[in-house]
RNA sequence: GGAGGGGUACUCAAGCGGCCAACGAGGGCAGACUGUAAAUCUGCUGACUUAUGUCUACGUAGGUUCGAAUCCUACCCCCUCCA
């Protein structure tokens, strides 16, 4: 039962609220009324690990969850089994059923890191969109108009530029906003690149006779590089599941701009304490300090209590003072009686992806043993002891040679 | 259905018979500088126990040639215009 009416918990931290007064009515009525309202997010079941990205969507989930309405988790299984709608992302194939399920399950584990398992519901489209049939897609397509779907920007700009969009594109934000009617949602988040299909939802929910769910967008969060959205496959993501040493890593690796972009948006502070913040760079703190703060907050987020002052320590310490990190991958490898060359070693251990590529780092003098520098490409290494190989200033592998191979 | 244009490495994009493992840009990696920052500068960026050597790669399959990413044939895919 909802419990509060204070908006700007749920209004934080998104871009757009779509009829915004339509929606704060909306949340009035509710809290007097008593009568919780169903908030709708739909997820893609191809992507196995969450990164922060998706976490921009699930916190404001939560705000509604905690503010006592039903959070509804969509898992797309249908589309997903289906593909790419645009047919040309390799990343995106079609799916099995087993894969959707697996991924689900492994997205569940994720998502309630931060939703609450209790007051989640978890939904899959293909209960409805199975039993549809031809028919009712077709009848739902009617429902739409072509001039319609091609107020869609991405959709006006490939037709306006002579780019090729298959029928079936179409039917996708169909589907989507069926969704919609059939969850008979209130509210339906998403980020700002899904405004359009949200709106068709809206709009279909009006065509089946149901009162139409107000839309709310999260912005798209940028990657480490501060440019592109963060993507797995871009490679410029920090995963939920990512230990509290990579996760601390690769904050303090961010810009300096890029880091109030992600107080603004991950941050759980209030914004006057981000604002204080700022002021004390601008008066002549270090940023690093205060970017120190941002990864202490995130890594407590996804790991039990303390883990972040742990990482901000192992971070100091190897990074700052120059020790090593706590925890080394270690291997075994097999070498001939008279040694193994360097550049071949590291690859056996995993530091490199090639044998030249061995031989290019040692060349670039960012190969270290026992923490000496190399620059001797012919170096051998012999069996019978434990070496420690280190590439450029990240990685780190604790190889032990024996006899043999 | 007709006419024309095009498919090159992670991406974009040159090359149009030998000097091409393939210009350039972006990305990535490394080095310097630093706050593991960012920006900047420099180098590297197909594989092979690094070899003035071999192998694999310019949509796919064949062919011409001493030699092909480059020429020919067929096929597949994409785009434009016309119907």
């Amino acid at each position: 039962m909802p419990n509060t009416i204070d908006l700007s918990e749920l209004e934080r931290g998104t871009h757009e609220i779509l009829p915004e007064a339509e929606f704060r009515a909306r949340m009035r009525e509710a809290a007097q009324s008593g009568q919780s309202l169903r908030i709708k997010a739909g997820f893609d079941p191809t992507a196995k690990d969450l990164h922060l990205g998706h976490t921009l969507l699930l916190n404001r989930l939560r705000a509604f969850q905690e503010a006592g309405h039903e959070a509804i988790f969509l898992i797309g299984d249908f589309t997903g089994m289906i593909g790419d709608p645009t047919g040309k992302n390799e990343t995106r194939k079609p799916l099995t059923r087993e894969q959707v399920e697996e991924n689900a399950q492994t997205y569940k584990e994720q998502v309630f890191k931060i939703l609450d398992p209790q007051k989640t519901k978890i939904e899959f489209n293909s209960r409805w969109l199975d039993p549809l049939g031809a028919e009712g897609l077709i009848r739902l397509a009617a429902q739409h108009t072509v001039a319609r779907m091609l107020e869609r920007d991405d959709f006006a700009i490939r037709y306006a530029g002579g780019q090729p969009i298959a029928v079936h594109e179409f039917l996708y934000p169909l589907l989507q906003g069926y969704d919609s009617v059939a969850l008979k949602a209130d509210v339906e988040l998403g980020g700002t690149d899904q405004k359009f299909n949200l709106l068709v939802g809206r709009h279909l929910q009006h065509a089946y006779g149901q009162r139409a769910q107000c839309i709310a967008t999260v912005p798209i969060l940028e990657g480490l590089d501060g440019v592109q959205k963060m993507s797995k496959s871009l490679n410029n993501y920090i995963g939920v599941n990512d230990s509290p040493g990579d996760m601390f890593g690769k904050l303090m690796s961010i810009s300096d701009t890029l880091m109030w972009r992600y107080f603004e948006l991950l941050s759980f502070r209030p914004l006057s304490e981000i604002q204080r913040l700022r002021e004390r760079v601008e008066e002549g703190g270090n940023p690093r300090d205060v970017k120190m703060e941002l990864g202490i907050e995130l890594v407590d987020r996804f790991h039990p209590a303390g883990s972040g002052e742990a990482a901000k320590a192992a971070f100091i310490a190897q990074f700052s003072k120059g020790a090593l990190p706590a925890d080394i991958t270690e291997v075994t490898i097999a070498v001939p009686a008279d040694g193994m060359a360097l550049a071949r070693v590291l690859k056996e251990a995993g530091l490199v992806s090639s044998n030249g590529e061995g031989m290019r780092m040692i060349q670039q003098r960012a190969v270290r043993v026992e923490q000496e520098k190399v620059e001797d490409r012919e170096l051998r290494l012999l069996a019978g002891r434990t070496y420690l190989l280190q590439v450029g200033s990240r990685r780190f592998v604790r190889a032990t040679l024996v006899a043999g191979g």
